[in-house]
DNA sequence: CAGTGGTCTAGACCACGTG
DNA sequence: ACGTGGTCTAGACCACTGC
């Protein structure tokens, strides 16, 4: 457990050569970092431990170790809090949801939201699917289908699929009985941390069937949102086609 | 010019006794070189003063220079090239272009584009408009309409909303002769540098002079992009309202 | 070779949260 | 009072760029 990690510490010659492994220790001690999130070492919304003991148990100082950890709270892994220590990012905070959920009311109010599951199935991968989740073709994946209300009204109706070798034992009975934002699970059922997403909009026209479950009309405009999440180490663990009525929401975006 | 300006250097005492105006050393440099920017000190694409200068014109160390630095490349006001300097961002630069153009072709191939202004006219603030540029009802803006095309295609309906008092001499012709972002054009014409936007996404129906104009059905479904962009300390510069067509194109976004 | 930003270290002190 | 992260400083050395 606390033995040494290896570190390519450059010797002083090495970084002089410019030897072609090269990179800062705090990119190393990032990469450490995120290896002891990905296993487990520490769960979401525990504390990591303090900069001065990572420090000792990297052998570096504790301004590397610093810098690291800025990093990763940048990318929204850790969360700093100033007295307290600095803690896994998840789901169950407020903040974190915000990132993922972007349909706001035009108004302002924050929704009351309800959720309806229409299907779950274990299904071999579509071709599309498998290549998005980067497993093979032959490979089982989950697909869920459910229904979002926002103040009682039919707002998102999602499509998602999921490596089925990861989510074993999600079925719809468990789903029902969950409250709360569906990565919460993932988190502590499957120690699936959901840390980035790439998103792909369109506007489309509904369909018939979409327009029933959706309670609009045939052909009215839909935001279509193609959603892949990714945990740690950039590896793909959810594809979700969303379509949503942006009646009275809207999907907010911050250009920085 | 290189009179010292004035920083409030809290005493020891002042930070244990928690002084209500307290802000970092950091902060406070940050602030200062938002300033500068913002008056055209340095302008975008030229190099700032290297980290030393800047550290003994401000009375501070190199390391605190860097951290406010750090923050302000961090939010892309400022673009740093290990050994060259840091540099004033521009949109001149691929790189920033791309934040602020989210359309892309689904088949990932690069678009040839061209612009056509559909009309530039002086008017009275229409309320909506002026509550987000924060101008008053009675002041002047200037309304511009334009049409994209990606790869021959009309593809993007733009309804633009600019500052008058700012925009000054802006005119149909001198749009026509400009070649690039318009972001460009403001920044070498009018000084105004684009810092950072809001957007606010619908799926709509197009109206039958919509659809004439991008060439499409009447009804057929548009993204609808509702952006403000923020110069630098957060002042609102554009309303822009963006109609797409998203039959062969998307909007990408990252959620992070 | 000189100048720039990038990395790493070490130490001092402050602000915040908890006992 | 103690431990956490936050700020600030100072100095050494590395990597990249351009003269």
């Amino acid at each position: 457990m606390s033995d040494t990690p290896s570190l390519d510490r450059a010797s002083d010659a090495d970084r002089t050569a410019g030897s072609a492994a090269f990179s800062p220790l705090y990119q190393q001690i990032k990469g450490l970092l995120v290896q002891s999130l990905d296993r487990g070492e520490w769960k979401p919304g525990e504390a990591i431990p303090s900069e001065f003991e990572l420090a000792a148990r990297f052998q570096v100082s504790q301004g590397t170790v610093r810098k690291a950890i800025d990093d990763l709270a940048a990318e929204n892994l850790l969360l700093r809090r100033q007295g307290k220590g600095t803690f896994v990012a998840t789901h169950s905070e407020a903040k974190v949801r915000y990132r993922f959920l972007r349909l706001a009311a035009d108004d302002g109010k924050p929704p009351v939201s309800g959720s309806q599951i229409l299907d779950c199935r274990r299904v071999k991968a579509p071709v599309d699917v498998a290549r998005l989740l980067d497993v093979r073709a032959a490979d089982m994946v989950v697909n869920l289908r459910r229904l979002l209300s926002f103040d009682l009204t039919p707002t998102i109706l999602d499509d998602i699929w999921l490596p089925g070798s990861v989510f074993r034992g999600l079925t719809a009975e468990s789903l029902a009985r969950y409250r709360g934002p569906l990565y919460g699970l993932f988190e502590s059922e499957f120690g699936v941390s959901m840390v980035r997403a790439d998103e792909k909009i369109k506007a489309v026209a509904a369909t018939a069937e979409q327009a029933q479950l959706l309670k609009i009309k045939a052909a009215d405009p839909l935001l279509q949102v193609e959603r892949v999440s990714y945990t740690y180490g950039d590896r793909p663990m959810e594809l979700r086609r969303g379509l949503y009525v942006t009646e009275r929401f809207h999907y907010r975006n911050s250009l920085n």
